[in-house]
DNA sequence: CGAGAAGTTGAAGCGTGTCAAATGCAGTGG
DNA sequence: CCACTGCATTTGACACGCTTCAACTTCTCG
């Protein structure tokens, strides 16, 4: 079984036995663990590693003043937050978990130490954080344009592609740990209107979703209504002039 | 006089001699001029260079299939577009000028050559990155969470305040070639509400804006009404440690 | 078994969208 | 110089999607 670093990476670029290996360490060096409902670090604080979430699921959020919240990116295991982002003063938004959380810290040695001796490595975290800013924007797109019942099947079919990716799905089920609170912050919609979206994804048979557990009925459909086109994550792995060749 | 794309970084970091040589050959070299609302580049093509805007606003949007459109960024002079999408295969969004603009192309070699021998630069380059990707978040918020008037308000302060950064301001005035349609488009309102909510601006005596000019009467009032707060534009500059001694 | 969190339901209100028509403004050609 | 054209802005009336509030039910877990 690969390491989760390496997993995730070569879904971009073929690496090397020795990409791996460095992958391999860095993933196993710090590992940190949180509680469901706790926040990693708080908009303000000064960002010190890159987290490698190894298991769980984290959310990324800001709030106003007033207490408004928006979940602005979710996190799956697999995915790096904020690459990087240690060159900013202070952090402008929150991260927080949604289930109990394992990550891995990232030091920005490291990172370093990927960019200049690794290239390829490089090149995967960069792709990996291309990919998240371009789910940020189709987010924007998502709240801006979308209806509501566009909005959350749009995010279904986002959550269930990225889980299949990371192989987190077994046929059309996965885990699905958010609440419709969750879902709510995520979407721009109220709590209420989240389950009356939900019923409406249900009533047509598209949807399963009890239990902590999202079952797809079908896929296709779905998609279409979210209007889910999955271009924007950048899975096509075409990269091959970047690939190793030892 | 700097050269802008030299004005542009010394945002983040003081360069040196060299550094400001290199970036005064690369944003002079290969010139672009397209007319107004003309595409640069459209989703689906494969991306070739980072485009550097000299002159001019553009915008980078996506479309639904049935035409609803959602503008997710908006460039201004001195911007940086893309920096290394030439990682992914294809865009997933197109950009498009609003006004008249020229650009700057800064091809995969110079910017292979900044990242190998310009630390500096690269690490401006990278803040560069960071920070729109951090207004990226910002708008998913206020997409998600602000009401009409307060998305408007919101989009006029991060505009006035990035302009100002950029010296195209005099005083509280500016130019503003934006449409209501265009405002429309990037708040996710209707070109009708847009007005209103403009008119309503008007009224508290918060802004003037005709003929394509925008004045901020009050940006304390203006900014409280938008719950608008700069420090996601990073603008603090205490990089100090990536600052050049020579 | 009890308590708090998550989900569900109904009723009412409002913010924003839609539609349609009028006005203003700038550029173009006769 | 004026009529013509087309786009941007403005206005009014109406519709509706979504929010809010409040109560109730169902889960979850100590």
């Amino acid at each position: 079984m690969l390491d989760p670093l390496t997993r995730k990476l070569e879904q971009f670029v073929r690496l090397s036995v020795t990409d791996r290996h460095v992958l391999g360490l860095a993933a196993s060096h710090r590992i940190r663990k949180f509680a469901a409902r706790t926040d990693i670090i708080r908009e303000g604080e000064q960002p010190r590693d890159v987290h490698f979430i190894l298991s769980g699921w984290a959310c990324r959020y800001k709030q106003l003043e007033d207490g408004r919240r928006q979940v602005v990116a979710l996190f799956l295991p697999g995915d790096i937050c904020d690459l990087n982002v240690f060159i900013l003063q202070q952090m402008d938004h929150s991260i927080g978990t949604i289930t109990a959380v394992t990550i891995a810290d990232l030091s920005r040695e490291f990172l370093e130490q990927i960019r200049t001796g690794y290239p390829r490595v490089a090149t995967a975290l960069w792709w990996e954080t291309l990919v998240s800013v371009s789910i940020q924007r189709e987010w924007t797109l998502n709240l801006g344009q979308r209806t509501a019942s566009e909005r959350v099947a749009h995010l279904l079919c986002e959550l269930f592609f990225r889980l299949r990716v990371a192989g987190l799905t077994q046929d059309a089920n996965c885990d699905f740990p958010l609440t419709q609170a969750d879902l709510a912050d995520a979407t721009g919609l109220s709590k209420v209107h989240v389950n009356r979206t939900l019923q409406e994804l249900r009533a047509d048979k598209l949807i399963v979703l009890r239990e902590r557990t999202l079952s797809i009925l079908d896929f296709e459909r779905l998609a279409s209504v979210g209007l889910f086109n999955a271009h924007y994550l950048h899975l096509e792995h075409e990269g091959h002039q970047f690939d190793a060749n030892d």
